[in-house]
DNA sequence: CGGCGAGTTGACTAGCGTCAAATGATGTGG
DNA sequence: CCACATCATTTGACGCTAGTCAACTCGCCG
């Protein structure tokens, strides 16, 4: 539902937005901007919620201002993979094609810049530098799912959980968009059920539990609850995700 | 080593090429397809060649106009992964970054039409359509590395191996820029080895010889030597392809 | 306090990997 | 043209990793 302002409001939406200097819209200038805001329309979703259904089509074109979304495939037989994990700048949905081929779901509480596929890709036509960071941004998805590639193809059960730990910890150190926070911090929230871990790695839940065990006892990490570890021993964390030696 | 050609040669190899009019290029009218000739060289590779190696900076951006290449990552125990196959009209390289994050390696030989990452990219700027059209290839071709990341990620072995065959089938009938051939040829010839189908699909080479041989038992295919195979039942092989049952 | 879902742990199993030997294809030199 | 070497592929025997199934624990909430 989109959330109720006046004319003036909206206009202003995408210039004071808090992610925009991160996310694809950079490439806008503040006189451009406003004809995003134009397009655009708020939305809010709850945890646990489905934004877009894998098959069916869907002419929403999204931009992640807060919240963590996960693209899941469901085979015949029910098996599940998630094939990629969403957090604030990041993009939903495929300018060129209506089709989704795959389901988003929301993994927290989610707001979503929304616009339609269509008006999205018009803007993209009329301004070759958003083109410019849509294309970026493509190619760095790529390349992060060529990464996952090998791991799910020729990585062991822990140097998945590893780099899947890693990953995370990159993750909240490279964003910093909420509160600038101590490079040194080493304690790590998440908001993957073990289930959706495994969903992601290509493995099952009584498996990721088990690495994420064995880190522990290791001493490599410390499990301080189901969601919630610190890592000790980073470099011997990296070492194990690149699986050297 | 480029080949040696008169000015007025040059000026037209992007015109007559064979490819241009499926590969990226064919954004670009025929007034600046000189330009893209102008700062285009062609070069040959023989099979086995490396045309990139892996983390080392490399300044070329190519697109294939005949052969095949694998781009292969390497762990440091040793252990290989090919994170992509890609034949005629695709693109090697990246327009962003000079650093190569994989091994790029003939697997046929190979006619590559190579530019400089940056001359490319200024041609890309100043041509949003071909901005547009590249970014609808690497659309497409993240979509398709999600589609392996799912069957890495939760297929079987068996549904691995057929997965391959069909994808190999769709591309030599969607193509079909050598020859029209007919839709119900079920012949398939290939260029690869049983090491790298293993390392394309995180199996060992001794699993997908397996597997291609219970395909062969259960009257799903005819082997009919090492890299030729009939195709008996497509339907049967797409099923067990998306673990249909 | 009891019920519920998420996570952990244990026992057992199956699928795929590993190692090794056999077979087949291809090429080379006498 | 054959003998031989070499490499790719197939096949077999065995072991291990991760999956399966089930019991148990923990934290949370009504």
């Amino acid at each position: 539902m989109p959330v109720a302002v006046s004319v003036g409001e909206m206009d202003l939406r995408c210039a004071t937005c808090p992610v925009h200097h991160h996310a694809v819209c950079q490439a806008l200038g503040g006189l451009y901007l406003h004809e995003l805001a134009g397009i655009m329309t708020h939305r809010h979703f709850e945890a646990g919620t489905e934004i877009v259904h894998q098959g069916e089509t869907s002419n929403l074109f999204g931009i992640i201002a807060s919240g963590v979304v996960k693209l899941t495939r469901l085979l015949p037989d029910g098996r599940q993979h998630i094939v990629c994990l969403l957090s604030e700048t990041d993009c939903i949905g495929d300018v060129f094609s209506a089709e989704s081929h795959d389901n988003a779901m929301c993994v927290t509480d989610v707001e979503l810049c929304c616009f339609h596929r269509k008006q999205f890709d018009e803007i993209v036509k009329s301004h070759p530098t958003l083109g410019h960071h849509l294309l970026q941004r493509v190619t760095v998805d790529l390349e992060e799912a060529r990464q996952w590639l090998t791991a799910l193809g020729r990585k062991k059960a822990v140097e998945k959980v590893a780099m899947f730990i890693v990953w995370m910890w990159n993750e909240e150190h490279e964003h910093c968009l909420h509160a600038p926070r101590r490079v040194n911090d080493m304690m790590l929230h998440f908001p993957f059920s073990r289930e959706e871990i495994a969903d992601f790695l290509g493995l099952t839940l009584e498996t990721v539990s088990r690495c994420i065990g064995k880190l522990d006892v290791d001493r490599v990490i410390t499990l301080l609850n189901a969601k919630c570890i610190e890592i000790r021993d980073l470099d011997r964390l990296r070492q194990i995700a690149e699986s050297d030696i």
